[in-house]
RNA sequence: UCCCCGAUAGCUCAAUGGUAGAGCGAUCGGCUGUUAACCGAUAGGUUCUAGGUUCGAGUCCUAGUCGGGGAGCCA
């Protein structure tokens, strides 16, 4: 007799004895055979379950097995048969070895969460430990984990070399959105600039509960305290100035770059930014690459070549979980992903899109908002461009310098016959999602990038180990951010990015 | 953060300002190599919270909390 996995059992020559262990999924009773019962376990190694046929005269059946519901754990050994629609199931008879063990029972089966019927996805976020338990929710998990793999592989095969980007920065200069503060002051009674310091508020060793520690505030905290219009001095604070969570690794992965090449990032990324959508969270996994001695144009090539190999990865080695997807979660899903595959990405440089908005409008297309060449492209342009005008991926390039980041590459004057300046960003646009990978060139004229500094009045000071680079052996490099979660809705259908995270992060969402 | 919509049984949803309902699920029984099974019965309610209007509020008003769709920000 042989523990199996599920995936592996549906496999298992007739006529072997196979333990399988897992939850049930459903049973249903039949008086044929003198009795017995048809239960289904799943283990989450595949998207099938194992249907076992449980004899009545199994010494526990009236008492345990005709009681089993909906994900009691169970571990069951039995002999692999042909079902008569041709698939693979274990035959439990206690003549031939066969048994049921209950490792666990579903209290209250009346009043537990998860039923064999069809839930709606705002209950099950709200019941995130179980919910993994679903169909729905296993495949997203083990897709999740395969494109995970996948792009490590994809990576490592091309000879670039993983990063890890501190998670924690004390810099101040990434610039791409709100951020979480990191710190161990105390929040009641911050010291100020000035103001003597405390003493022993030292932040690594302080006993949890010091004799000093401060009083507890109900309500609004610190009450008229005679500081409270004097800056928080944060030099005294756990790395002597303000720390927050990274909003990207981007920085940190350009100084990698600049001396192995070809590398990347794979971590989680926090905004503190206030957004209530299906497509932000306030923690998410982030992809960015980089690459050295390279344009934009290698930086594209290496995007549309990443998402192919993911979506290949994902519909040869999850075929069962995709299928799932294809006819519950989104129609016609696998002819998406199948086109995505065999038509190039459309190179679209930004001052032609416009051209091809204005004329949409010309011909009576209806947009909210109005559109000009220097503005940024909202949501409903994105989505007219990719889905509508192309019907396939986009990926747009060399915005106007005014709408994007210092670090990206200034362009020629008059490239794609632009009537401004521009930079060498690229944005990938996918139908149903919108933007899913951003990217740049990055500047790496030490002239030109203290201009971009200077002009965006941002603090130069920080970006000195920035612009070392820049001056000892620059190079022409370019890299892009792919947001997981994003990648994640676009080849599984879903419709919310909180249900493709195992326990989501958002504004007012952060319980389990 | 802004606009719109919503919150009633374990779940999905009904209920003209006047007796709280159905389907699914659960429990019990029947039938059946079943697989979203089927048939019958039973149990299951502080109608999100706090105020207010009214003889009377699930229903109307105010505030709040949470959820959904869209927008902004972005990945």
């Amino acid at each position: 007799m042989a523990w199996l996995k599920v995936v592996d059992a549906l496999k298992a020559p007739v006529g072997t004895t196979v333990t399988v262990k897992g939850w049930v999924r459903t049973r249903r009773d039949s008086k044929a055979d003198g009795g017995l019962s048809f239960v289904a376990v799943h283990d989450g190694t595949c998207f099938d379950a194992m249907q076992t046929v449980c004899k009545g005269t199994l010494p526990n059946y009236a008492d345990e097995i005709a009681k089993l519901t909906t994900h009691c754990a169970v571990e069951i050994t039995g002999v692999a048969s042909l079902t008569p629609k041709g698939g693979i199931e274990l035959q439990v008879d206690p003549a031939t070895g066969g048994s049921v063990t209950i490792h666990g029972l579903v209290d209250n089966p009346d009043a537990y969460p998860i039923q064999p019927k069809q839930h709606t996805m705002e209950f099950l976020r709200e019941q995130a430990h179980l919910r993994v338990r679903t169909n729905t929710f296993g495949a997203v998990a083990r897709v999740r984990s395969t494109l995970s793999m996948a792009i490590h592989r994809f990576f490592h095969e091309r000879t670039f070399f993983y990063v890890h980007t501190p998670i924690i920065t004390a810099s101040d200069c990434e610039g791409a959105g709100q951020m979480f503060r990191v710190s161990t002051l105390d929040i009641a009674n911050p010291p100020r600039v000035g103001a003597a310091p405390k003493e022993a508020r030292s932040t690594s060793e302080s006993t949890p509960s010091s004799p000093s520690s401060p009083p507890c505030y109900m309500g609004d905290i610190a009450p008229a305290s005679p500081h409270a219009d004097t800056p928080i001095d944060f030099s005294h604070d756990f790395f002597g100035k303000e720390s927050h969570l990274t909003v990207s690794g981007q920085l940190n992965v350009e100084t990698y770059c600049c001396a192995l090449s070809r590398v990347y990032t794979f971590g989680p990324t926090f905004r503190a930014e206030n957004s209530n959508t299906s497509r932000h969270l306030a923690e998410f996994w982030m992809i960015e690459p980089e690459i050295a001695f390279a344009t934009l144009k290698e930086d594209a090539d290496l995007a549309e070549e990443f998402i192919k190999y993911l979506v290949n990865a994902v519909l040869t080695e999850r075929a069962d979980d995709m299928k799932f997807f294809d006819e519950r979660i989104e129609k016609g899903l696998l002819a998406r992903l199948t086109h995505v595959l065999e038509s190039p990405f459309r190179r679209l440089p930004y001052t032609e899109a416009i051209a091809i908005l204005e004329a949409a409008i010309a011909g009576g297309k209806k947009f909210e908002f109005p559109i000009k060449w220097g503005a940024d492209l909202q949501s409903e342009h994105e989505r007219y461009l990719t889905e509508e005008h192309f019907k396939q991926p986009v990926i747009l390039m060399n915005y106007p310098k005014d709408i994007k980041a210092f670090y990206m590459r200034l362009n020629d004057p008059g490239t794609d016959g632009a009537p401004g300046d521009t930079v060498a960003a690229m944005d990938v646009l996918v139908p149903g999602i919108g933007e899913i990978i951003g990217g740049s060139q990055r500047e790496e004229r030490l002239d030109v990038l203290d201009r971009r500094i200077a002009e965006m009045n941002l603090p130069a000071k920080e970006y000195w180990w920035y612009r070392d680079l820049r001056r000892y052996g620059t190079v022409p490099h370019a890299g892009f951010g792919l947001g997981f979660e994003r990648l994640i809705l676009f080849v599984t259908g879903m419709q919310n990015i909180r249900d493709v995270i195992p326990f989501p992060r958002a504004p007012k969402q952060a319980e389990f």
